[in-house]
DNA sequence: TACTATATATAAAC
DNA sequence: GTTTATATATAGTA
């Protein structure tokens, strides 16, 4: 009657085999981003999520899409007439250019929140004269050295999560900001230091 | 013999009560990050998750986190001799400034990357020419109107959504990209349009 | 929060 | 991928 063990408990560490390993990370990221999709369905929230496999791939989950963000959102700072819709800095910059660099991307979030602070007008205008000249790509990974390529790839999601941190600045959190290092989950509910 | 009517399937569509929409993303929200950091710990992956509750309150969930990442990264674009270790831009700005902002966290990217794209020299002098004068930081929220709250929200997921999508176009991906849009999910089990 | 019953995810095997 | 058996997540409740 009994086809296969079943689901057996497993230890949370690093499965040994890689290739074991690569079936494992491909099934939970299937079960991962259904939970995600079920979250942001149900509980109305905006998430984004990157994630590198061991083998260097990346995967990303995210809602809104940046296509579902264009033509979705409005900048308040602009007060022009509700009419023209869809101007934010970063929804024009995405028209204007689909394979845009970061740089201006970065760039356009600068800019924006520089109008709530007053006292860096200069860079606004270092900004403003430099944007012509920045037509720099990001370079494929392609041309990089094994090493290389891991530094480029820890260099995104530093920037990820330093992005994060800086949300959790920007708008207060109450504790619940969390982050892993294998062993330290769960201990109490909430932290996971 | 029986006590409750245990758990129910549940149309996966927004929950109506915004009470009961906010206990089940605390819920749900503590499932995902124990999932990510089982997937962590058993796959050997880094990964950045960011989460704006419907309340405006962000959730992050890093592995390795931004102090994890320093003190064990090497930058290999730098033939210092390996004595001298942990010498990433990122790295080293973080121990120069522990509040650094966005802006000069991500001129270190640029900067660094710049190096293996030699026909852009002159940003690279752009931008070391305007380092010094920026010290900008990303204002906190309190002061804001809840439409420009919710920009701002909306930028830093946007920003965290186009970082995911450079990672992709660097280093390439099988069709394996997915973001979510309430109903589009596992189609065909790996698409998510 | 904590509990219970059920739905869902997934380890093992194919 | 698909199937099967079991472990785990979680809806409803107190």
């Amino acid at each position: 009657m009994k086809f296969t063990k079943g689901k057996q408990k497993i230890e949370m560490k690093k499965v040994g085999a890689y290739a074991a390993r690569m079936i494992m990370f491909s099934k939970r990221k299937s079960g991962l981003f259904k939970k995600m999709n079920e979250i942001v369905s149900l509980c109305n929230v905006e998430t984004s999520f990157l994630v590198f496999s061991d083998s260097g791939k990346p995967y990303t989950f995210a809602y809104p899409s940046l296509k579902e963000a264009v033509g979705q959102f409005k900048n308040p700072l602009r007060d022009e007439p509700s009419a023209t819709i869809n101007t934010g800095p970063l929804v024009e910059a995405y028209r204007r250019q689909k394979n845009q660099d970061l740089m201006e991307r970065y760039m356009d979030l600068v800019e924006e929140l520089e109008i709530k602070n007053e006292k860096e007008r200069i860079l606004k205008k270092i900004i403003k004269e430099n944007k012509e000249k920045i037509l720099w790509n990001i370079p494929p990974a392609e041309g990089l050295s094994v090493e290389e390529k891991k530094w480029m790839r820890q260099t995104f999601v530093d920037l990820h999560v330093y992005l994060g941190d800086m949300a959790l600045k920007c708008f207060g959190n109450d504790g619940d900001r969390s982050s892993s290092s294998q062993e330290s989950y769960g201990r109490d509910g909430e932290t996971y230091a």
